[in-house]
DNA sequence: CGCACCCTTGATGGTATTCAATTCATGTGG
DNA sequence: CCACATGAATTGAATACCATCAAGGGTGCG
């Protein structure tokens, strides 16, 4: 039923291509989702049956060798859209990573719904070429930097994406100091390292007087610079 | 000029999904470049000022970093789609691995013409989603496989994709014997190896009796289970 | 024929992985 | 409240893999 009105990310999310009378529409096809940390929503190589929009939380988008080895290829925020329209698989899993509430669509439905309502499709677009346009330049990190470099740069990126959700963003645009939302398994999946390799990096910044870690999942970037430096 | 009734990707290219009338439009505003091989057609990081149908030939999309190391982040076939619409930048620089012939527009009208065609940006939707999904999978490869692991799972992916292009295809959808439209160096570049190790490894496979390399460019998969196998 | 370019092959070294042990944080029950 | 268990993170040592550096081969083209 359509929760719609009270949706926090109604004006984010795609849905924001719509007036009041289409989002009505759409509020009866969907419908919300509580997941925990570390509920999987889709898995990769099944047939693409539901796509969503991400209202709270964060969620991984993985695709795995048949050997175990796993690859992190995307993040997803609220706002954000998940799963494969005009499809017939799904290229990868989609996990929770922390607690997180969606509104998820019937595949069909939505399929049906987005091809009468152009403006929609046309939101689509613009988040997957963007989506694609990161994908591209995280490539270039998988392949060819060093993991000094890697762990710089996602320090950095970290500390980008998570402005908006820290309220009390300081008003030149940069956050110094913010808690990461993965474990060190997490950040090595994302970069293409071990963990090991990650908590080698990270000590050796913080030994290096560039980073203070004062609790795991706490990072506090103390000289930027020279940390943009060592990204590459 | 209006050569789209003479275009030989016209029914495959996104410009399928306008009629008669519409791709009359369309054809005023777009018109035909030639490339020869390694000339530059968008660069990375310019404004994004046009954008492109493939028509022939082969093209690469790239990501650099300052200091000179090069990923191949995509690369594009005719009918294929280039450039980065409705947005200010673009994310890669494209350049033409073969001679090459494409169908260009400027930006800005494209992105006019597009918002008024829904068919026309559904299928560039298609197309997007499907690119982000491959380009997801290869994440895998260049953050995860071994160079072995790599170049087999190249070798594997190229006779898929030259199934098309190459008329002597047999009915069972294997093309065993092809011409690599890459050198090693360009191989390299697309699984984030030397070419050293492009060289090493296609040896091997050559010692090991699962390839054979009667030129530089030919590659005819004699074990092609055994390649798979490795593929990983 | 000779030059240029691409590719191959060999020797060496560096970086990240692997395996293993220890420390640290968190939560549970006595 | 503290001992203890559990899982995460760190640290260390040894190894493997690939990059780098360097030289030589082959192919095609003027």
């Amino acid at each position: 039923m359509g929760s719609c009105d009270t949706c926090v990310v109604r004006n984010r999310a795609i849905c924001a291509a719509l007036d009041g009378d289409e989002i009505e529409v759409l509020s009866t096809i969907g419908r919300r989702k509580t997941l925990s940390a570390g509920d999987p929503l889709i898995w990769e190589g099944d047939d693409s049956l539901l796509v969503a929009n991400v209202i709270e939380g964060i969620l991984k988008l993985t695709n795995s060798t048949e050997d175990g080895r796993e690859q992190i290829v995307g993040v997803v925020y609220p706002s954000d859209f998940i799963g494969r329209p005009f499809g017939a698989t799904s290229g990868h899993s989609v996990t929770a990573l922390t607690d997180a509430r969606v509104c998820v669509f019937a595949r069909s439905d939505f399929d049906r719904f987005a091809g009468e309502h152009p403006a929609l499709e046309h939101k689509l677009l613009k988040r997957t070429l963007d989506e694609l346009d990161r994908t591209r330049s995280w490539m270039l990190l998988l392949a060819r930097k060093s993991a000094e470099e890697k762990v710089a740069t996602f320090l950095l990126d970290m500390s980008e994406r998570l402005i908006d959700a820290n309220c009390e963003t300081p008003s030149d645009g940069t956050l110094e100091e913010f808690d990461l939302p993965f474990s060190r398994q997490q950040i090595g999946d994302i970069l293409g390292v071990t963990i090991e390799t990650v908590s080698r990096q990270m000590t050796r910044l913080k030994r290096e007087g560039i980073l203070d870690l004062p609790t795991r999942r706490t990072v506090k970037i103390l000289d930027r610079p020279a940390l943009e430096y060592m990204a590459g």
